[in-house]
Parts: structure tokens; C-alpha cells; sequence
DNA sequence: CGCAGGTTTGACTTCACTCAATCGGCGTGG
DNA sequence: CCACGCCGATTGAGTGAAGTCAAACCTGCG
């Protein structure tokens, strides 16, 4: 689960076997810690029963095309979803953070895989229980359209972020947008400097080399690595 | 609608009065030719009131943050979804050929605009029959969310291209994915070189040489510039 | 203390961009 | 019919932003 041969790409363990032999992983079902059942709520107003599960650092929620057979939402820690090019390339769609639900699908198969950034607590929901609930009652409908419309518009402004800007504008709108979500100028970055290379489109060199400039030009403060003090990117971000 | 002040950037005009006075276009609610009403059929076995209407090339059909009050379908020429940034940096999210449907939204207002790439017949569908009519029938309900699923998948997977593919891939993928649409080696290409460019996250150069060193090693065949012949490059889309 | 992981920094390379000239097809008007 | 101009596409030369490879640097931990 951590051991893995000398790979040309860069960052993470498990790329590859990842990609072969996941599903071994989710063969009990839900083989990580499961808690006892609860009410989740996945929404202002759409709390329906579920259980809670912890992941570790790089565990698999779910993988590519594996059925999509629940809906998560992260309790603490972080998320990520990846996908693979087959030669190890890797796309991070998004991250996602304590409140966020991820997961919901038009499909009946998972387009991204999911892993935890840190160790996490995720609760889930039966999608079947989330379908039913949602034709019962169209306000729940609703919250699902509303859930799905945000999740869309982040990953159209990606999309922008990541054919038209460059490197500095990618790193800014990404403080930026951490900043926002955690109405703080002081932010607290789970993921490596890999993860953020692998979301943004750039090599994580780059991203450590826009940063420390970043910080040279006073436009944010890097106590440490992980930390963040954003004072100044407004303009940068395009 | 033609004329236009040299702008720093390439390609279309438009460009910048577009973002700023685009509402004038529909002041009349639909200024262009609107032909009787009809049914159409947005999808297999959804079939609605509404009507259709001819777009000139480079006319849009609605613009980013307009209210989404119709869902459209491409019934002949092809449209593009386009953002800006404010420097004039376009992002063509994607484009539409016959029998597409495209401003579907899930919030209120749209986030993207969409204008004709070449004379362009679209059916409209008022939003709130849509709605009304998904609400009333459960099949409609999942036509509507395939519809929106293989929208997000190409979303996605676009992701990915922009993110982590070099210049020969994306065009490789984009003209493979033509190929597959068409169901044909032969494809006609109804968008310019630009318009390629601002949707592969490129340059109009770029795109150009590129194509012509896949004309070269005889990937493809280019009896012109608008039109392509797919020979050899499922290896070269990565 | 020493190792492992992630991070930073440096030197060098390269792929794609920029700027600019040329080409080619098409429509218009002499 | 041909010449001209226009617009998009192509090609070339040179540059630069980001990538690659590699070394050094932290920081936490066994």
C-alpha cells in the first residue's frame, strides 16, 4: 500500500497500481473503518441516513469507473479527485474540503477516481436513497441541481484557468479561491506541492518557484510550507 | 457588427463589444429570424414546443450571465461556448454540431455565451416547458440528466487535455473525437484555426504547424485547409 | 542522530508563443 | 476575364515561460 518501483512520474505512490488493481480495495464493500449509521446532510434541509467512514492519506473513496453507488460528503480532512493519462499524467479535478459533497454522478460510473489528501472522515449516503429522496420531493431535487450547477461552474472557470492563464495567475486564482472558501486571508494548504501542480497544469517546481516569488514580492507570506497568508492577489489572478 | 479597433488579441471580431453591449442583440427578445413553432426533439423521446431560428456566423444565441430561458439544439452549421477573461483571453468551452443541445444550465443564468461559428439553424425550447415537462414524466427527468452527463464527461475529459497534453495530443484528441462524431475518417471543419487555438488552449500557429507535421508524417491527409482526412492518430492522442 | 519526505533553488533545455512575412482562395469590380 | 484586396492559413526566425534534471535544504520522526 506505500512501497512502489521507481515510476518516471514524479509525485505520490500508487499511481499505477492504483489503476489495475483498485477495485481489490473496495472488495468488502467499504473495507476502511465504518462507523455507526447516522443522519448526513448533504445539504441546507437534505439529511438523509448514512455512515461515516475515515480514510488515510492516499486511500481510495472510489475509483474511475467503478459503479457509483454512493455520495460523499468530507466531514474533516481533504479530497481529491485524479485521473490518469497512461503514462502516469495525472489530472486532479478537484479538491474538496470539510462540507463539500462529492461523488454525485449523472452516470452510473465514477468519471474521476477519489482519494483522500490527508487523513479524513467522509460520510456517505446510498445514491439510491439520494434518487428516491430527490422524487419525493422536488426541494431536494432542487438542493441536487444546486450542488451539481456549483460543481459545474468550478470546473468551467478550471477549464479557463487552465487553457488560458499562466503560471502565476493559475497559483493566485488557486490562493484565491482557497482564501474565499475559508473566508480567512490565512490558509492551511493539505495538499503537496504535487497535488497543487497536478490541479493547476503546471510541475510542481513551478508552483514552488511562484510561490517563494509570491512571497518575495510581499503578495502573500509563506510562515511555512503549508501555510499561506494571502495579502495581495487580486491582481495577479487575471 | 463587423468593423472593430485593432485589438491585442488575434482572432474574431467581437471580441470585446461582445462583453459589454451583447444585450442589445437580444433586446427584442429574439432579434433574428424566428421561423413558426414546431416540436423538437431534444432527445430520444423528448420531444417539446418550440421554435426555431438562424444565426448568422459570429451571432450569439445568448451571452454569459444572461438568464438561461431557452435550452437550444444545433440543427445545422455549429456554435461554440466561449468566456473571457478581461484582457481578452477567450476559452472556447466547446462546440456543438447537429443534433447537439447546448444551454442546458442547472443555475439560473448562463455561464458561458454561445455564438454561431457558421450560419446556424437552432431549435429553442422554452426552459420552464423543460422543466415542467421533467417534473411531470421521470423518463424525461433521465434524458435530461444523460444529456447533462455526457456534457460533464466531455467536460472532463477536457480537463485533462488542457491540463496535462502537449500540442500534438490535444489536436490529435480533438480531431479523433471529430472523426468519432462524424463516424467518418473524412471531417469538415466548420471552426477556424482560432477557434481551435482558444479550445485546445493554444496558439492559431500552433495549431497550424501542428497539423501540417501531421500532414507531413502522414497522420492525416489536408486537401485544404477545412477539411481533414484521419489516417493514423489514435497513438498520438495519448 | 540520521533518514525520509516533501520543498526549494539552480542550471539548462525545450516546447510553444510572438512577431512578421508570405501564401492562397474567394469575391468584387474594372 | 483578370487584377486586386481581404481574410484566414501557413511558415520562419527568434524569444521566453515553464519543464527537466539534479543538488541542497528543511522538518519531523524513529
Amino acid at each position: 500500500m506505500s512501497a512502489h518501483p521507481g515510476l518516471a512520474y514524479p509525485c505520490l505512490d500508487t499511481p499505477r497500481e492504483r489503476a489495475v488493481g483498485y477495485d481489490a480495495v473496495m472488495e468488502t464493500e467499504l473495507a476502511p473503518a465504518r462507523t455507526g449509521g447516522r443522519l448526513v446532510e448533504l445539504g441546507p434541509g437534505l439529511a438523509l441516513p448514512g455512515f461515516t467512514l475515515t480514510l488515510s492519506p492516499n486511500e481510495e473513496a472510489f475509483g474511475e469507473e467503478e459503479e457509483a453507488d454512493f455520495v460523499y460528503k468530507v466531514l474533516s480532512g481533504a479530497v481529491r479527485t485524479t485521473r490518469l493519462l497512461s503514462d502516469g499524467r495525472r489530472q486532479i479535478g478537484a479538491f474538496y474540503l470539510p462540507g463539500d459533497v462529492f461523488g454525485l454522478e449523472f452516470g452510473p460510473v465514477h468519471r474521476f477516481s477519489a482519494e483522500a489528501v490527508t487523513q479524513t472522515d467522509v460520510a456517505i449516503v446510498r445514491r439510491s436513497a439520494v434518487e428516491r429522496a430527490a422524487e419525493r420531493d422536488p426541494a431536494i431535487a432542487r438542493q441536487l441541481w444546486t450542488l451539481a450547477s456549483h460543481e459545474l461552474a468550478d470546473l468551467q472557470d478550471h477549464m479557463l484557468l487552465l487553457g488560458r492563464k499562466n503560471a502565476s495567475e493559475r497559483v493566485a486564482s488557486f490562493l484565491l479561491k482557497l482564501s474565499r472558501r475559508a473566508h480567512s486571508r490565512v490558509i492551511e494548504l493539505p495538499m503537496s506541492r504535487c497535488d497543487m501542480a497536478d490541479h493547476l497544469g503546471l510541475t510542481l517546481e513551478t508552483v514552488s518557484r511562484t510561490m517563494s516569488q509570491m512571497a518575495r514580492s510581499h503578495a502573500i507570506d509563506l510562515p511555512n510550507a503549508r501555510r499561506v497568508v494571502v495579502h495581495d492577489l487580486e491582481a495577479l489572478a487575471a
